[in-house]
DNA sequence: GCCGACGGCGAGAGCGCTCTCACCGTGACC
DNA sequence: GGTCACGGTGAGAGCGCTCTCGCCGTCGGC
């Protein structure tokens, strides 16, 4: 095992059977304009031989790799630990594979890798690439862009002004945001608060423009930025308690903080839904369903927005210099999802 | 951007700088044996080219391809969501980096995966690979063995009889659990519970016997099994203090199991840690710290296991051929974190 | 001052594949 | 029956790189 035998080549395939190389690599590459008999015969002493094509030497000519790099830009502890990239990492894989593209992960954390990544996206290593940056003044989607290497962006990019082409698969945010301060105003709730994300983060940001699109300016004392951290969502929640002590409803930026204002209520004596009605944003299963009540949530499928980016990726490779392509985001649409905190 | 420039090709370079091929590629690949003048010119011309090599051109006469799969089987939304694999990827791709080797991600899911991943391990387009497989009747880990892959696997794999040649990297899940187990022994508890993970997962079982290496065997009725989850945790506390109401301390497999626990024993009015102390695994901060009582556990260095698994398999990859190689494990001490649950 | 050794450099083969192009045989058509 | 068209097949070039080998110049030793 240590003594790797020499892997078969095309040319041993071809002799085996009889045939030329071009006739082995036709077939190997679906066997089109090749006759039934012979397709057999090199079937067969491919099987025999064992033989698997060598991806360098077919990159080397074709130009094509069959491989897409997805970028993850600064994973601090806290957020790539959340289940969100893994299972949006989970559909992208399977989308890949299912199209027989190999995935090729690189994390990035601080300047010194956006050059390294920068240089690989330029190596013409990968045909494309799946970028997830959280931040708005990352510099790295536009070292990305700047490569030339097809990519499509995991949620809105802070400066897709509307004028670049930008490809972004992105949950409507705003849509679910909104979804859910109805639901709350349909309860009959009048002191709606919203504990936000970094407002940094577009996702963030988008969540806060869809409640205020409801609820209008409520004004700084009902809005608290946080973290998306349980903790964060703790330390957010005493806060509005002590400004605004007669709160009768808040709308968490995600789930984890939902989670830190329950307990909090919790701790206050707070009833919930009866005091205080909470929602939550993401429909993350193990958080959502084990919270004190459970939790009321805007579902997003993320494993599913992962999908899609693939799948959009794949499609502009395969449509590559036939026309001009266009930018654009593709938005999913969330679904509120109802427990008993709201 | 749509037409891409054709990228520049050591001849290019060669012809500015005004050298041979065989020159550039030396200074490319270190510059030994070359006289400092004309490695100066080289440098240059790479630099106003823009020349990056051309990996596939490279490994197609190498045969190295400075690439490393990493193999995560079976990623069940549980499993994969938790932070384990996200500090485990971390780690190994910031190695991985500074070695300047990629790293391919596989997901598998069920049968059909395995005879894809197997294929392209045989296919050569890695130098090694990373495995984890949770399992004890996973057949990928043989599969991998069969294909002749230098490879390192994360967690001891529960067919590793001491026989075969198995690399892997664990943590000392045995001591820590002994470690664990002593200090509520050391606090005078009496009636020391157990609830395991799945024990067809050797972290699972080697806890729970590290738990019996000190209590001896308690007997059914103090050790239940479960899954590694919150909610599982629950159920388990549940059927615990049915089967055992003066139960004093509990040993959980993981610290979401150990939350669970607290908040069944919250739900029944036991004081944590004056009627039960509780003792958590894993150290993972966004749990562990936020429970209430926050909680005593035994850390592992995810991290840094995944580090050390990436180490391992690169020397391992350098050291081909040159003697014969050691199977063998490398246990990551753990320690234990005090603080408020026992 | 001549010879051998040695280090620096270039020429060229070849890694395993794809793809163009030319060739050949078959069948359709007049 | 001859021509043309066309689909199936093989020959061969070439993708961009590494690496061996041999040449040449320089230097040390006697």
């Amino acid at each position: 095992m240590t003594e790797t035998a020499p892997r078969p080549t095309l040319e041993a395939v071809a002799a085996r059977a009889g045939v030329s190389r071009a006739t082995v690599s036709r077939v190997v590459n679906g066997g089109d304009g090749v006759r039934e008999p012979l397709v057999a015969r090199v079937r067969q002493a491919v099987d025999e031989l064992g033989y698997v094509p060598n991806q360098a030497a077919r990159s080397l000519v074709t130009r094509r790799h069959d491989a897409v790099a997805v970028i993850i830009a600064e994973p601090e502890t806290r957020v790539f630990a959340d289940p969100f990239f893994a299972l949006q990492l989970r559909g992208i894989s399977k989308e890949l594979t299912a199209q027989d593209n190999q995935l090729v992960l690189l994390l990035t954390e601080g300047r010194d890798d956006h050059a390294r990544v920068a240089r690989y996206l330029a190596g013409g290593h990968v045909d494309g690439a799946l970028v997830f940056s959280l931040h708005l003044d990352d510099p790295l989607p536009g070292l990305i862009q700047g490569a030339g290497v097809p990519t499509v962006f995991g949620g809105r990019p802070g400066w897709s002004d509307g004028t670049r082409d930008v490809v972004y698969v992105d949950s409507d945010n705003r849509g679910g945001a909104r979804e859910a301060v109805r639901l709350l105003t349909g309860l009959g709730r009048t002191r709606i608060a919203h504990i936000s994300g970094p407002l940094d983060q577009t996702s963030a940001a988008d969540r806060l423009d869809g409640y205020r699109q409801v609820v209008g300016d409520t004004g700084p004392h009902l809005v608290v930025e946080s973290d998306f951290t349980p903790g964060g969502g703790e330390r957010a929640m005493r806060e509005l308690l002590d400004r605004c002590p007669d709160v009768d409803a808040v709308f968490a930026a995600n789930d984890l903080t939902a989670s830190g204002v329950l307990r909090v209520l919790r701790e206050h004596g707070r009833r919930v839904p009866e005091d205080v009605a909470v929602v939550g944003f993401d429909d993350m299963l193990p958080v959502a369903e084990q919270t004190d009540p459970p939790l009321t949530t805007v579902r997003q499928d993320i494993e599913e927005m992962g999908r899609i980016m693939a799948r959009l990726l794949l499609r502009r490779l395969d449509r590559r210099g036939a026309g001009e392509e266009q930018g654009g985001g593709v938005v999913l649409p969330t679904t509120l999802v109802r427990r008993a905190s709201a």
